[in-house]
DNA sequence: TTTAGAATATACCAATTGGTATATTTTTTA
DNA sequence: TAAAAAATATACCAATTGGTATATTCTAAA
């Protein structure tokens, strides 16, 4: 059972961390988060050391729920180049889900945090190195479970991957147009089919 | 020839843009403006209305400076295909280019202008429209000149083509690793071989 | 060289910034 | 249920925010 400090702690990140994904560090201010959350500084800093660690909360929190929500996705199917698939099939739908969040938490906060929080800065960093292992660790299951060519880079199709859904992450939500994410859903699709698939 | 009052006028531009660029519009203030220019706030306001205004001169500044660029990088061939290549081309040095600039303008402004100017953020997407228009225009002029198969549409791949640089633009800033921009523009090389080329 | 007009500096404004010390209230434990 | 402990509210801080009215300085043309 979670305590009621512990309640409030979940509470202010729940409730802030859209409005930091939105905001970015900077524009969000300390009256922002207790007119949002209804409590005062007290109990902001109560809960935090500072502006700066809450933001580093927000940011974990938003990140874990979506990691958590494409794994959820994926384990529709064991075979891992299905899985691939599932990712794509996940980012289809990514437009609806991430303006629930404020925006997509890694590229706002990654360009956001690069100079105003070395901190917030790293975890983005460290996010985006974990999803690539993720993605460089199912092609090399795909190779044992003879879906994917043994002859593939593994970690450079991961990338190559990550760098055009983030591109379609940025041009959907800049331009407010779904049909950039659908479209490289749809490139991506091809190049599995044509180029990592057996 | 420039009068003192014009030169000034740019001047402050010149100074400013990069700030705004690296900090975003929000965490960009009048004091870190007068702190680089040397000029007092009088001066600013004597030149720009406001902030917002400010904000839009140093953007659109800079891109018209970066547009002039690819156009003059592109000025060594008049064949529509190997214009492309030169765009690819570009790219590839663009991570220096840009760190000068304090980042790429239009991802940085992209993602920060969204929710703190609207006015900034509709140069924004009227600079994106832009450049695709523009890649658009190049794959046509391709198809005349026969070197690009009549079945293509231009627009899908002008989107397609500037979605992938602005991902790889993304990924080398945020991960600090040029890689990704080199791996990227040779990705974009082969599919303007494979695809589009005759 | 004087003078009108333009450009810049100065001094100020109320509002807000992130943060803190202390008072008060709420929760938990005994 | 009472006391200890934890959580939250209040009141305050100096510094800074974007912006403005006015004073001063500079520029350019006559």
């Amino acid at each position: 059972m979670l305590t009621k400090a512990e309640q409030t702690t979940e509470f202010i990140i729940q409730t802030v961390a859209p409005i930091f994904n939105k905001n970015g560090y900077s524009a969000t201010s300390l009256s922002d988060i207790t007119k949002a959350t209804g409590l005062t500084k007290g109990a902001i800093y109560g809960n935090f050391k500072n502006k700066e660690e809450l933001a580093i909360a927000t940011f974990t929190s938003t990140v874990k729920s979506m990691l958590k929500r494409i794994t959820d996705h994926q384990s529709q199917s064991n075979s891992p180049i299905r899985k691939l698939f599932l990712v794509t099939d996940f980012y289809r739908n990514y437009y609806d889900y991430s303006k629930e969040m404020g925006g997509c938490p890694i590229l706002n906060t990654g360009v956001d945090a690069k100079h105003q929080s070395s901190l917030v800065f790293q975890h983005v960093q460290h996010t985006i190195t974990k999803i690539q292992n993720n993605v460089s660790k199912l092609i090399d299951a795909g190779k044992q479970t003879e879906e994917i060519h043994l002859h593939i880079d593994s970690m450079l199709y991961a990338k190559r991957l990550y760098t055009m859904i983030i591109g379609a992450i940025f041009m959907t939500h800049t331009m407010n147009d779904n049909s950039y994410l659908l479209e490289t859903m749809d490139q991506i699709d091809v190049l599995i089919r044509t180029e990592l698939k057996i």
